[in-house]
DNA sequence: CCGACTTTGTGCATCGCTTCACAAAGCTAC
DNA sequence: GTAGCTTTGTGAAGCGATGCACAAAGTCGG
């Protein structure tokens, strides 16, 4: 998307990278609790999942924050990530649509550790609307433009039905923001600048239901092209 | 992950093009629903939002299902993408965890357009037990070996708190189910062989915190590296 | 101060996915 | 049958991510 010059210390993090980021700080959260102070590659790699080559490449497009023959500060290490990935200050978060997902999103504890504060829930049904979720009023989809300037939201969740999605989606754009987590399983259309993030149930379902497939015969009958005899 | 020898008619499809097709699917249905008796790769990738030249390579790890000069007959290639992602058959999904998000999850109208059937809600919990959601009654998680088996489940989706789900994977995986769909926030360590997918809320909005923060400044300040002089 | 040991940071080869660009294939009109 | 148009399917180049393997840098015991 960004189109970049390479400097000497680029601040260019692959999107690879930054995709791991937070995993690695889950780890390492989970490290400080135990009170570990050091962690080498090795160890923070088996935790999070990934290889320990890609470890240290991740971390090295961060800067050299390890030391030969010790690993890495895990304190150090927490707020250098949680840095890079803007948590140290916090994201006003606005939920439009607050069906059972809306809700589920709504009391998920904490709200993820730090760094996120759900500043508006919203809904367009009027028998929704004033109901206290978590400590929040649900208001009307009449007051997004006014909740998202009032309240500085930076980030919206569209957990929407299909149908309204894009008109949130115009709507939220068009008041300034540019950071959508749609969980609408919609392809949103939306101008240059502003990134789209898609959670979508249905699609990782498919995706296991193939493999599935393919571990239980090696693959559709490939006989059978079409059933019944239908003519094209 | 799996070793394969490429062949004339490799079945051996990209992930990167298993995880599309089902936007593809489900374009293609829109489509259907309107009526449109065939679609062009570039019409069916603007639906999708991809370019294409993708959706035509895509589509050409299934076959050669186009006509050149005319495009794709949509009700074949909704049959030929239905099939080879397996849901011309019913795969039986479990739900464990029967909090906000399981129910959400269960309430997820149709339970995505065909393919899936919810054949099991399980929770520890015994006062969540008994309750009836979209006409299911929720079982306890001692029953969850006995379900899996009976049923037939293939499918598991695990919305437990992160401190249950490692637990609960061991067990499932242990009964013989290969797929798991997961929305707790740890990493699940699994048999070879058994397909794991996350959905993670936190780690998408940590992404979405670090573009924003990129598109509001520069990236993070370069001068401060530790806040109030702090001490290593 | 030195030598053995540990662990990082990275150059490099490799792999897989994306994109371009075009020949081949099929349609329609005449 | 042929000409002209449309659109697919794919070879090849380009690009970014992965993983190996090792030199560099640091620790620790004596």
């Amino acid at each position: 998307m960004s189109r970049r010059i390479p400097q000497a210390r680029d601040r260019g993090i692959p999107d690879a990278t930054v995709a791991r980021l937070p995993l690695y700080l889950r780890a390492l959260n989970g490290l400080a609790e135990r009170g570990t102070p050091t962690v080498s590659s090795e160890d923070l790699a088996l935790a999070a999942g990934v290889n320990s080559a890609k470890l240290r490449k991740d971390l090295s497009h961060l800067g050299s924050y390890g030391t030969r023959g010790v690993g890495y500060d895990v304190q150090y290490l927490i707020y250098q990530i949680s840095r890079e990935l803007g948590l140290t200050q916090d994201w006003a978060v606005a939920i439009v649509g607050v069906g059972n997902l809306g809700r589920a999103l709504a009391n998920y504890g904490g709200f993820v550790s730090r760094g996120f504060r759900i500043a508006g829930l919203l809904d367009a049904d009027p028998r929704v609307v004033g109901d206290r979720i978590s400590g929040l009023v649900v208001e009307h989809t009449d007051e997004l433009e006014a909740v998202i300037k009032k309240r500085g939201v930076s980030i919206v969740v569209i957990a929407t039905p299909a149908s309204a999605a894009q008109q949130v989606c115009d709507r939220v754009t068009a008041a300034g923001v540019t950071s959508i987590l749609n969980f609408a399983p919609v392809v949103l259309t939306v101008p240059d600048g502003v990134d789209v993030r898609k959670v979508d149930l249905s699609i990782e379902l498919q995706i296991l239901a193939f493999h599935e497939q393919r571990k239980a015969n090696g693959g559709p009958i490939m006989s059978e092209e079409w059933p019944d005899g239908v003519v094209m």
